[in-house]
RNA sequence: GGGCCGGUGGUCUAGUUGGUUAGGAUACUGCCUCGACACGGCAGUGGUCGAGAGUUCGAAUCUCUCCCGGCCCA
């Protein structure tokens, strides 16, 4: 009996001539002409490399889904596109090619950064396709895209005439060193260590009170003081007014609730603006704001003295002043939390700034009402939209102050500031592009092109509209939207699906998704965030290389349960490749034995045992499969191939399929038995590593592919009861016994079979050589 | 300060409508060609289930308090 299968072990080589049969059979291919199973897959950003480790599992994950639904019977639209607008790229290629934006002509930047996302995206397509993703990575989208750009713009055409979005001066976040503002979800918060100054503002009719501040540098910005009402040190102060140190103007000195009386002196100056609470006490209060600080990171004129000081320098100045002039009470270093940018870590200083508004307060409700139909995966994470749905207090800056992104379609008169917006479905380019109307329509002035650019959240957040054709095919919309799954991260749940929640009921008043499938952080072995500054990024291409996609798929799949955060260990991944061995060995076997199709008469109580415990790991499968769980069936299948079919089936059955001694029906049994559970086995692991299933599948079981095939169905068989039990353990206590006996596994020993296995009797006696007691 | 998630043998992880010796992977140790597999087989070392208290005949599982880690919000 020669098996089939020849090579020794999976070849992870082998993964190389599948990809080429999947292309060529189109195998993935969709039906957009009928209602699809849509997947709005987060377009990856090629932000430089290497390419996350995490976030290969995360695609090699989502691919599994496509793949498990289209063995459930589903018409999968996978979609997949590359996001390409924003300050990754435009940061990236300033550093390769030691420019600045702001110094280089603008026609010229676009086209570097262009330039350098095809190079990443090149390299990010490659995983992709090693890692076996079953999209459409040929004719991915992107978008920067003219077709993108056109419904971003189109989108934003849309909401402007129905009066969602506005011009306002307001505090803003602003990032100047990337020289642009950044909206409240993009904010981050570092512990940063900072000195706290003491000061002394005299109090009219005698007396001083003592403020404690981390921005003395914005005292020309103070515009009162705030005590708590409840503390007794400052009570004789409020009502009356203070005169700030070296600035010499008064500011009154009120009571509110926004003062600790427990952090520094229990006196908090306002300035326009320390942080968010000032911003909140300045509208409260009505104070007059003073710009202290420009767009430039400079002090401006209102500082006096200090105009055209960074903040960092004029801080010393004034700490130096004060001391000179005897206002100075003290200074101790502290660790206080910081505000920055996500995306470039600088400091953000709140100024006030013109920008686009779209409203966002409004539709909160409508967002919040929208997600309770959409299914979370996990439940938990929905916690995570609510938790900032909560914190949502102010509409949504939307416009850039950068180069690569969508350009907002406006232009303005320069006489009488009248927008005027183009018609929705082109792409158009203000900056460099004379406006269609030629002046003014309402005075005929001059029209100039608007500069800025969008948030790039405007482009992700319409990612299930452009996927659908919205807009421009009205047969796949109808076909793809809302589509049936998003599945991301979930460190973008407050950004990319919030904003997508958000946009979507905007523009179609219904949700974009019915399920929101969010997973985990990838973390370093010891739990710590990777990234590139720590050092510790793994890079995903040739690991997968040396171990195979399936190898790295398994990984993934087995190494926390679904929304967990998981571990990135090397040393795990290549571990992996051992369940992969354990199956191909057990096929290697299994091709040994020709497949006689139906059994003719009784069945053997060991196949029926198999048979029952195989149907128990198929509906375990099919409930895990139908929530996108892929750490169940990943990790009980490997359990059950080595830990009982491997180990004890295929030992109690194979003189059974050799025929030594058995009749040819039981033979038979075995046989059909040994293909049964195999080809299960196959079709239940297809969507995790697909593909060494689809080698052997096409190696002994059908010319085509193993993801043309359905999943294995439920046969409610009944349950096996305590049968494995037994079995695994009058098999262990047999090789015990053997071992300390010190007899070969193949002597003979004078054990019984015990009553309660007395029906496996006729496989159990010749396997282990049993003569009774 | 508030919220969410997690804390199970060296490492990772399963297990919560409370109930027989806490399951598996990996690592480690010993032995072993048993008609697929040394990327193997068998056996084994290793756990106060974060801490304490409570409910209960019985708690990894429920309650309370606290500690630690990660993330988010203020």
């Amino acid at each position: 009996m020669e098996p089939r299968i020849k090579q020794k072990s999976w070849d992870p080589s082998l993964e190389a001539p599948l990809l080429e049969a999947w292309a060529r059979e189109r195998v993935f291919a969709h039906d957009a002409g009928k209602p699809c199973y849509t997947i709005d897959t987060p377009p990856p950003y090629p932000s430089g490399r290497p390419w996350h480790v995490g976030a290969a599992a995360h695609y090699a994950q989502i691919d599994m889904i496509a793949r498990c639904e289209r063995m459930a019977g589903k018409n999968v639209y996978f979609a997949l596109g590359i996001d390409r607008n924003g300050l990754p790229v435009e940061l990236y290629t300033e550093k390769k090619h030691g420019i600045r934006m702001a110094e280089t002509e603008r026609a010229e930047f676009v086209r570097l950064c262009s330039e350098s996302l095809d190079d990443l995206e090149g390299e990010m397509a490659r995983t992709l396709e090693a890692l076996g993703v079953s999209a459409d990575i040929e004719n991915r989208y992107r978008t920067d895209s003219a077709e993108y750009r056109a419904l971003t713009q189109a989108t934003f055409i849309d909401l402007w005439r129905r009066g969602l979005v506005y011009l306002a001066t307001r505090p803003t976040n602003y990032d100047w060193a990337a020289g642009t503002s950044v909206a409240d979800a993009e904010l981050a918060h570092v512990e940063a260590e900072s000195e706290l100054v003491r000061m002394d503002f005299a109090v009219e009719g005698g007396g001083s009170i003592t403020i404690a501040s981390t921005r003395p540098e914005l005292l020309c910005a103070c515009r009162a003081i705030i005590v708590n009402p409840d503390d007794a040190r400052h009570a004789g102060s409020v009502g009356r007014s203070a005169t700030v140190p070296i600035f010499g103007n008064a500011v009154p000195v009120i009571a509110h609730p926004s003062a600790s009386a427990e952090f520094g002196t229990g006196a908090v100056m306002v300035c326009s603006y320390g942080d968010q609470n000032d911003v909140a006490l300045f509208r409260e209060l009505g104070l007059e704001e003073v710009a202290s600080i420009g767009l430039d990171g400079r002090m401006t004129r209102a500082a006096g003295a200090y105009a055209g000081l960074r903040p960092r320098q004029a801080r010393a100045r004034v700490v130096a002043d004060l001391e000179a002039s005897g206002a100075l009470a003290g200074r101790e270093r502290i660790t206080h939390s910081v505000p920055v940018s996500e995306r470039t870590k600088n400091p953000i200083e709140i100024v006030p700034l013109e920008e686009y508004y779209l409203r966002q307060l409004d539709s909160v409700e409508a967002v919040r009402a929208a997600s309770d139909g959409v299914a979370f995966r996990p439940e938990s994470h929905r916690q995570i939209l609510h938790n900032w749905l909560g914190s949502v207090s102010i509409d949504w800056p939307i416009s850039r102050r950068r180069y690569y992104g969508t350009e907002i379609p406006i232009w303005r008169c320069e006489s009488c500031g009248e927008a005027h917006l183009p018609e929705p479905g082109g792409y158009v380019r203000p900056w460099a592009e004379e406006a269609p109307w030629g002046e003014c329509k309402r005075c005929g002035g001059r029209l100039a092109g608007e500069a800025r650019t969008f948030d790039t959240w405007m482009d992700s957040s319409v990612s299930p509209l452009f996927i659908a054709g919205y807009g421009r095919d009205e047969g796949l919309f109808a076909n793809a939207y809302p589509a049936a799954v998003r599945p991301q991260g979930k460190d973008i749940v407050r950004t990319w699906l919030y904003y997508t929640l958000l946009r979507c009921m905007q523009l179609t008043g219904r949700a974009p998704w019915a399920e929101a499938w969010v997973m985990g952080y990838g973390l370093d072995s010891r739990g710590g965030k990777m990234s590139k500054s720590r050092g510790n990024v793994i890079d995903p291409l040739p690991l997968i290389g040396r171990v195979g996609a399936d190898a790295f798929r398994l990984w993934s799949a087995c190494e926390a349960g679904h929304g967990q955060d998981f571990r990135c260990d090397e040393e795990r991944i290549v571990a992996t490749k051992k369940s992969l061995s354990k199956l191909w060995n057990v096929a290697r076997l299994v091709s040994s034995f020709p497949d006689p199709g139906a059994a003719a008469g009784g069945r053997p109580a060991t196949d029926a045992w198999i048979l029952a415990e195989l149907d128990a790991l198929v509906s375990a499968c099919a409930r895990a499969y139908a929530e996108h769980d892929f750490f169940t069936p990943a990790v009980s299948t490997r359990e059950f191939v080595r830990n009982v079919f491997a180990a004890h089936y295929i030992e109690m059955a194979k003189g059974r399929a050799y025929g030594d001694g058995f009749g040819e029906a039981e033979r038979d049994s075995a046989r059909r038995t040994l293909h049964e559970v195999l080809s299960t086995v196959l079709r239940l692991m297809a969507p995790v590593t697909p593909f060494i299933t689809d080698h052997l599948w096409r190696e002994l079981y059908s010319g085509t592919s193993i993801h043309l095939e359905a999943m294995p169905r439920p046969r409610r068989l009944p349950a096996a009861g305590g049968a494995t039990r037994a079995i695994t353990e009058f098999n262990s206590r047999v090789w015990n016994e053997k071992k300390r006996r010190g007899l070969s596994l193949r002597d003979p020993v004078d054990i019984g079979v015990p009553d309660g296995l007395a029906e496996y009797a006729p496989d159990l006696v010749p396997m282990h050589g049993l003569r009774g007691p």
